[in-house]
DNA sequence: GATGACGCCTCGGAACACGAGGTATGTAGC
DNA sequence: GCTACATACCTCGTGTTCCGAGGCGTCATC
C-alpha cells in the first residue's frame, strides 16, 4: 500500500506537458528536472516515463524528433503541441479542483 | 486515458481516514459526505469504497462494527484507530509535498 | 579495456478502479 | 398486498497502470 505513489500517478501527464511548454526536452533530461526541481517529491521512473511520451505522442499532445546534441549523442526531443496546450490546461484546471476540495478536507482542523 | 480518475486515486485512503476522524462512519455515508463536500470533484464509487474499507482495516487503520440505525437498518460504522491516525498524519504530510511541487510547477507563469 | 554515466527502449508481474451484478431491508404510493 | 425505489452491504471480471528489471548502444574517464 504505497501511498505516496498512487498520489502521484494522476500528476504525470499535466506536469510533463507544463515543462514541455517551457522547452523541448528528451526524456532522460525530464526526469532530472523533475526530480530537481520537486526536490524528490516526485520520483518519475523511465518505466513510467516513457510509456506516457509515446502514448502522448499517439494522442497528438506532443511531437518527437530526433536530433543529436552537442555531444555527439542523439536524443529524441519532445515539443508540446497546439493539442498538447489545450489539453494542459483542462488538465491544470482539473489538478486545481481536486486539490483544493482535498486540501479542503486534509487540512480542516479536527475534531477533539 | 481518465486523467481526473488517475488523480483522485492516490487521495482516497487518506480523505477516508480525515472524515473517520471527525465521526463514525458507515461506507454509504461517506460516499455521500466525500461527495457533497467536494461538490463531485472526487466522485467515489462503491466498487472502490468497499475493497478499501476491508484493505484498511485489515491493516489494523480503521475499526468497523455493525450497529442498528435509528430507522432499523443495519449498518457498520468505521471509526479509525489510534495506527490509522498516525497514517494519516503520514499521508497528509505527503499530500501537502506531493500538492505544493506539483502546484509549484504547474501554477508557474508561462514562457512566452 | 573497463566502469559508469548517458540515453533510448520493452516486458511481465502485481496492483488497482469500477461497472455490473447480487442480496436484503425500509419506505411510498396505490 | 404489491411494486418500485432508496438504502446498505458486498464481489467479480475486465481493463488499465506502475515500475523493477533488463537490454542496447555511445561517450568519457581512468
Amino acid at each position: 500500500m504505497e501511498l505516496t505513489q498512487e498520489m502521484i500517478k494522476g500528476t504525470v501527464v499535466p506536469v510533463m506537458l507544463k515543462l514541455l511548454t517551457e522547452r523541448a526536452m528528451y526524456g532522460y533530461e525530464l526526469i532530472r528536472v523533475v526530480n530537481e526541481r520537486t526536490h524528490n517529491a516526485l520520483q518519475w521512473k523511465e518505466g513510467t516515463l516513457y510509456p506516457w511520451l509515446h502514448r502522448l505522442e499517439a494522442d497528438g499532445l506532443i511531437r518527437g524528433e530526433w536530433d543529436e546534441a552537442a555531444n555527439g549523442r542523439q536524443r529524441k526531443y519532445y515539443r508540446i503541441t497546439r493539442k498538447g496546450a489545450a489539453a494542459l490546461e483542462t488538465s491544470v484546471h482539473e489538478w486545481v479542483a481536486l486539490s483544493s476540495a482535498v486540501n479542503a478536507i486534509l487540512l480542516a482542523p479536527s475534531m477533539a
